[in-house]
DNA sequence: GGTCACCGATCGGAACTCGATCATCGCTCA
DNA sequence: TGAGCGATGATCGAGTTCCGATCGGTGACC
């Protein structure tokens, strides 16, 4: 609802997809490439993805990635992208649903849907141990962490009555750290070392603590 | 002295290496290959990065970059790894020449080994954030931040008299933390972000500190 | 003289292009 | 209103280019 207003276009795919799509189809289409793509990475890792095995899989040609992405790396930065955005939604749906009166439990609303992440989307954990390869020519190469961190932040400020002073930046480092926890936690255990998640969680939470909760 | 000890060999190249230099120019070789992977890093990315660069870069023929690598991930790895290495050894100085009789002093110099690192290297901010690219192929895909920690613990043990329980543990919690925060001050600012590597020394000494504070 | 280091033409395969073909949509006019 | 028809979008895949990797030959070191 009202969260919803607020994330819509905070992240773009602005230079990643080659043509817009018109037809509806087209939407499929990309979805299922980036499916594919996910699939690949799982499978044989990102260095090892080529753009045929991500055609073949999506049932797809060749020339048909390249209409809709620039080269190879686009791919995987639209996945990496397609990512965040899905992280983001689903911290959205998770306040949303449990609706905190904590900060602890806020944070455990956005861990909760990026735990989520790692354990459906399989080449997930590997596309966030080596992100942003493609950002140095996508744009200034800001950390992915730091475009969910602003929308994120008027969440907490607007709805949840959290004092905004700093809040961005302090919650722009908390997700920094989050990511590369997470990710240490998928890769001592693919399903997601509980313990290191719960560290994580705790990390977090014990971070944002001191200058934030006023619900 | 002591310290250099306990380091030595912690970090290997194995299987990142084709031949073992058998005369000395061949190190410098490796050397300078290594270097002109970490220019054309900086200046293209990890993914542009191709072995023509790399030679050409390094006044060498694409023969010679297959001579010492057996292919081109491993020029990328074995950057990776001399970066670790060093941050190692500028770690181990930093602790000789201080002598720090807190943790907080010991961190410290961990922090500021990186820093310079981040600074001195070009590459090296890249390759911090796609590392592991390579991983999974030259071992179990144990994170980077994990093989320093270990040899690091023994150092806190043995010569800080830390307490050492569930120390290289934390540690590794702590130099992941460190490294993604480290990170995003240098993608914030090439030049490192003051602000951003202050706070990253203060979270990873506030982490360490409760439990491990026996000097 | 034998090994080590180096070179760069060459090969194979993957990234990417391009013109032809098929699907869809909006418009027109009976 | 809906059948026909162009225009535009979407798809395809053989062809081209470029890059990773090899290999046999030449020079440097001991």
């Amino acid at each position: 609802m009202a969260f919803n207003d607020l994330i819509s276009g905070a992240l773009t795919t602005s230079g990643q997809v080659r043509n817009e799509p018109v037809q509806a189809r087209s939407s499929e289409r990309i979805a299922t490439l980036l499916d594919a793509a996910s699939a690949v990475v799982a499978e044989v890792g990102i260095e090892r993805l080529t753009t045929a095995m991500v055609a073949e899989r999506a049932g797809a040609s060749i020339g048909t990635v390249y209409r809709y992405f620039p080269d190879r790396i686009a791919v995987l930065a639209a996945m990496s992208l397609r990512g965040f955005e899905r992280f983001l939604r689903a911290s959205v749906e998770n306040l949303e649903a449990t609706r905190p009166t904590t900060l602890d439990e806020a944070i455990t609303c956005l861990i909760d849907a990026a735990v989520e992440l790692h354990r459906t989307e399989p080449g997930f954990t590997s596309i966030r141990l080596s992100d942003q390869i493609a950002l140095p020519e996508v744009d200034g190469g800001t950390a992915s962490a730091s475009r969910v961190a602003a929308p994120l932040a008027t969440i907490f400020v607007e709805e949840l009555g959290v004092d905004g002073e700093g809040l961005a930046e302090r919650l722009d480092i908390a997700l920094t750290m989050a990511d590369a926890l997470l990710v240490r936690a998928f890769v001592i255990d693919p399903k997601g070392d509980a313990d290191a998640i719960e560290a994580t969680r705790a990390l977090v939470a014990g971070y944002l603590a001191p200058a934030a909760s006023r619900t």
